[in-house]
RNA sequence: GGGCGCGUAGUCUAGUGGUUAUGACGUCACCCUGACACGGUGAAGGUCGCCAGUUCGAAUCUGGCCGCGCCCA
């Protein structure tokens, strides 16, 4: 039997006493790793002071005991730059893979949620460009002027500051100030993530090229007839003073109150009309009051006129059909320059006069229709003092607590004046049907699919896009306007004369562009737009575009309406939305809240690749899910495994060992089990290809996980290690030692994506060809032949391993105890493998001899068994007196159930006629089975859990 | 109010008509084993949200209900 455990108890050197050391400081950001008190961390210390083995003794390579991220982290960032590894070639011969980074703007710092964006598509970046695919990956910055403005408007506002008050020039000076700060951090944040960016590509959206390129596109839009300048209701941020668009408005539930107010008849008749309102502040700005034309109860009503409550007013009784008659008591006051709804009421009555403003750009109450008495409130204050006077007045019939949606800003918070104003508008919907079409052909694919839906619905209903902006700093809108005769000229160099009378007479238009309108051009704009560069020749169409969903409508659909208007081809072919993180309190880790950890401490504290592997492991990553403290440990835990794996793997590799250039030659003779991990690094590889190839990083990173872990370090290294170990002999070790190295080598490559770092640290620690990992060339499956037979082999000396494991815990065998064992094989396949396997279950199950029994051999006297598909196993128990049968009665009653319902189905006329034969048969075969493993257990059961009376 | 999506061990998750439903974290027991206690071994833990339907057969398909989330108004 040979090969079994050498040397019972080891013979451990006393070690000295643990020195008396502080636990080391563990970080609290993430809740630190649990359960690792003074007594490990002691520990740990203890044993390295002890004096540990040097790792690499023959191979002259060696590794520290334990994986220190920083360290390595920053030597191969460093090597990496030094050496260009990144750079994309400028001409390529074959077709490229070109992603560029969604430029993350100067408003703050990255969050996770960029980090895990960037993980997913530096994972696809590595894997191609391993793949030799030419690669290029173009970082950039954005503007963000509006919110921009609104962080330093803040800061300043600290510093007891009024942002309103400084010179253009000062202004201008503090955003540049903060721009300059946060944009170093952000670029830091960037680079410490090791993401393969193609640095000197770096763009950002207000660079001389991109304010040429927007210029361009809005004098193209303005003389296509597809940007205009017009008078409509919009979103104003009364914080802000400025117009903000539809997307940048976010709806919430409120409370508030509902007034009725009662609108006397202007002739003096009692009673009148009531109207019921949130808004009582706006009733300044009333021309009308409408009840819808069916509407019986108000029959009489209309024509009439009301006096306006607290004016000396009076405007008619209209219909509209868009009056809801069941909202408050079925009349609306319409205030047309304050509300869109009323504003289209009063586009349908021409008849109805337009009101001079009644709030200023900071929604006061202003104009000649406000009461002096009102004059300079705002919209709270006003409102109270309205009902206080409504009140008075006798007018206030009721009011009542009411729950509603109110839009506030989402960059402000402040809650929205809709204001009538004259904004550049960009109309969407000419732009939008390619690429609904494109979509709907699939020239452009969305992942996760389940996304269609909603982009769909959107596109159909899209609005047309308000662009200009009143804040200081954005890109200017190109219009300049005649002082003589009115005209805009709109050109991409600034005209001197107007085009239509000559006039040197100028005024520039006094308002900026939305930073999206820049940011829409982006794919082609990174790659030099509208020049016509070699970057984009060769790199757009972009591949993939990888991307929060937050910002689908944003930046995603309309990159795609200008990818097909000014490029007219698809911007990506590809579109991967990664799912929101949330904190460990269920909510959404965003900038706006501040609830994301500065990915810096994270790296910090647990490392890069530890981070970027708990992005995508194991939840996935294009789902909203929590990240934190777990994840990393569970990632920097994987991690470490691998380092240890390949410590474990150096001593075994002999001086000057060459990379494996190819696997080692197996034959029917080889090992088994190096057999089956070459077949397993196989499937492996393979998976990894087809989840990569299907945009699913998290399936690959599974992948990977298991194999390394569990197939890799649990069962091949474990069932390998007397054959590495020379315990079988010189050919024997050769073989596994080949085969280990084989698998750790082109392992560390599928593993480079994902955890570039630490990969490349052990990659350069084992024999390997080239410079670098991240250049090295990705492996073909092709290398190794499948083989699922052998992976079919191992599954009953695995099974026979841990039925025995579980048999010794049972019967609590102690840990030093080696009794016998039995197996009688349920087959002639079982048999052979187990006979050759004999010394591999006795090792690790440790038992001192492993017999197979006959079909005809009674149990063994005084063994505990288990009945399996594998057949029956057997050990000794360490005490007379019948076994435990916990468990063989749970497994019967198990299989009990299962036969039922096998038997069920078999009884069934209908599932014999109907289902396919082999599925009968199957069933068949498996109740047959279930039958004669329910025997041998009772069997067991009967003879009280020890397997028979007799010897 | 409209639309979309999601409900699988304590938590997160794989599984898109036919093996005893996958894995991770957490839990329990034993173990500091010549890489690893950031570890090893074993175990426990599930009426696949509920109800009906389609089907020989449903976690999987259909409908309804309940719960949660997101988007839009």
């Amino acid at each position: 039997m040979g090969g079994g455990r050498r040397g019972g108890p080891r013979g451990r050197a006393r070690r000295p006493p643990p020195p008396r050391v502080p636990a080391p400081r563990r970080g609290t950001l993430l809740g630190g790793p649990r359960g690792n008190g003074p007594r490990r961390a002691r520990r740990a210390r203890g044993r390295r002071a002890a004096g540990p083995r040097e790792a690499g003794a023959l191979t002259g390579h060696t590794l520290p005991p334990r994986f220190e991220p920083k360290a390595v982290e920053a030597k191969w960032q460093a090597e990496w730059d030094a050496r260009a590894a990144f750079r994309a070639p400028e001409r390529p011969d074959r077709p490229g893979f070109s992603i560029v980074l969604p430029p993350p703007n100067v408003t703050g710092i990255l969050t996770l949620g960029h980090m895990l964006g960037d993980t997913v598509a530096d994972v696809l970046v590595r894997h191609h460009r391993m793949r030799g695919v030419p690669t290029v990956w173009v970082p950039g910055l954005d503007h963000a002027g509006l919110a921009t403005q609104v962080e330093v408007r803040r800061r300043l506002a600290k510093q007891g500051v009024r942002f309103e008050e400084l010179s253009r020039p000062d202004a201008l000076r503090e955003i540049e100030r903060w721009r300059e700060e946060h944009a170093a951090r952000i670029v830091e944040q960037t680079r410490r993530g090791g993401f393969s960016l193609d640095w000197d590509r770096f763009r950002y959206t207000f660079d001389p090229p991109s304010i040429r390129a927007t210029r361009e596109v809005f004098v193209r839009l303005y003389r296509d007839g597809l940007i205009y300048r017009g008078e409509r209701i919009v979103n104003w941020d009364p914080r802000l003073r400025t117009a903000v668009s539809d997307l940048e408005v976010v709806h919430t539930e409120e409370e508030a109150t509902l007034v009725f107010v009662r609108y006397p008849w202007a002739d003096g008749a009692p009673g009148g009309l009531e109207v019921a309102t949130v808004r009582p502040e706006t009733i300044f700005g009333d021309v009308a009051v409408a009840v819808h034309p069916d509407d019986t109860r108000y029959a009489t009503a209309v024509g009439r006129s009301v006096r306006v409550p607290m004016t000396g007013r009076t405007v008619p009784v209209i219909t509209d059909s868009a009056i809801d008659p069941a909202f408050g008591a079925g009349a609306l006051k319409v205030t047309p320059r304050h509300d869109l709804v009323d504003f289209e009421i009063s586009r349908r009555h021409p008849e109805l006069p337009m009101p001079p403003e009644i709030f200023d750009p900071e929604a006061r109450l202003t104009g000649e229709w406000v009461p002096d008495s009102f004059r300079g409130l705002g919209v709270d204050k006003a409102r109270a003092a309205a009902v206080a006077e409504l009140a008075r007045l006798g007018l206030l019939v009721r009011s009542e607590p009411y729950r509603h949606s109110v839009a506030r800003s989402e960059r402000t918070d402040a809650p929205i004046e809709p204001r009538l104003s004259t904004q550049w508008f960009v109309r969407m919907r000419p732009l939008a049907e390619p690429v609904v079409e494109a979509v709907r052909r699939g020239e452009v694919r969305i992942h996760p699919e389940r996304w269609l839906l909603t982009f769909f619905r959107w596109m159909e209903e899209i609005q047309d896009w308000c662009i200009s902006r009143q804040v200081l700093w954005g890109h200017a809108v190109p219009v300049a306007r005649c002082g003589a005769c009115g005209h805009d000229t709109v050109t991409i160099e600034p005209p001197v004369r107007c085009e239509a009378c000559g006039s040197p007479e100028l005024l520039a238009d006094p308002d900026v562009l939305d930073t999206w309108f820049t940011s829409w051009l982006w794919p082609f704009l990174a790659l030099g737009w509208p020049e016509r560069t070699a970057a984009l020749d060769h790199y757009y169409p972009t591949s993939v575009l990888v991307t929060g969903r937050d910002i689908m409508f944003f930046w995603v659909a309309r990159m795609m309406m200008a990818g097909y208007r000014f490029t007219g081809r698809r911007p990506f072919s590809d579109v991967y939305f990664t799912g929101m993180l949330r904190d460990e309190h269920g909510r959404r880790m965003s900038k706006h809240l501040g609830n994301s950890p500065d990915p810096i401490d994270v790296m910090e504290e647990r490392g890069a690749d530890a981070m970027r592997f708990a992005l995508v492991f194991p939840n996935p990553s294009d789902e909203d899910g929590p990240f934190g403290g777990a994840a990393l440990d569970g990632a920097r835990n994987f991690l470490t495994k691998v380092w240890n794996l390949t410590r474990l793997a150096l001593p075994f590799l002999p001086p000057g060992s060459a990379a494996p250039r190819a696997p080692p030659t197996l034959g029917p003779e080889s090992a088994r089990e190096n057999r089956w991990i070459l077949a397993r690094y196989r499937r492996t590889l393979e998976e990894v290809d087809r989840a990569l190839g299907v945009y699913a990083p998290t399936a690959a990173a599974t992948a990977l996980h298991a194999f390394l872990w569990h197939d890799v370090a649990d069962r091949y290294v474990e069932i390998a290690k007397d054959a590495l170990r020379g315990h079988r002999g010189e050919p024997a070790a050769r073989e596994a030692r080949a085969t280990l190295l084989y698998v750790l080598e082109r392992s560390l490559r599928l593993l480079h994506p994902f955890a570039p770092h630490v990969t490349e640290e052990l990659w350069h620690a084992l024999p390997h060809d080239g410079e670098l990992l991240a250049r090295a060339p990705w492996p073909t499956p092709a290398e190794v032949v499948a083989d699922p037979i052998v992976e079919a082999e191992m599954e009953p000396l695995l099974e026979t391993i841990r039925l025995l494991r579980n048999l010794r815990a049972e019967e609590k065998v102690g840990a030093e105890a080696l009794p016998p064992a039995w197996v009688r094989p349920s087959g002639p396949d079982v048999a052979r493998v187990l006979a050759e396997g004999r010394a591999t279950v006795e090792r690790l199950a440790r038992v001192s001899a492993l017999t197979l029994l006959g079909p005809g051999d009674p149990p063994p006297a005084g063994a505990s068994g288990r009945v399996a598909p594998l057949g029956e196993c057997f050990l000794q128990r360490p005490h007379a007196g019948p076994g435990e049968t916990e468990a063989l009665e749970r497994e019967r009653e198990k299989l009990a159930k299962l036969l039922e319902k096998s038997r069920g189905r078999l009884a069934d006329d209908g599932f014999r006629a109907r289902a396919p034969p082999e599925v009968v048969r199957e069933t068949e075969e498996k109740s047959a089975d279930l039958e004669e493993r329910l025997r041998r257990i009772d069997e067991h059961l009967k003879a009280g859990g020890s397997s028979g009376p007799s010897a």
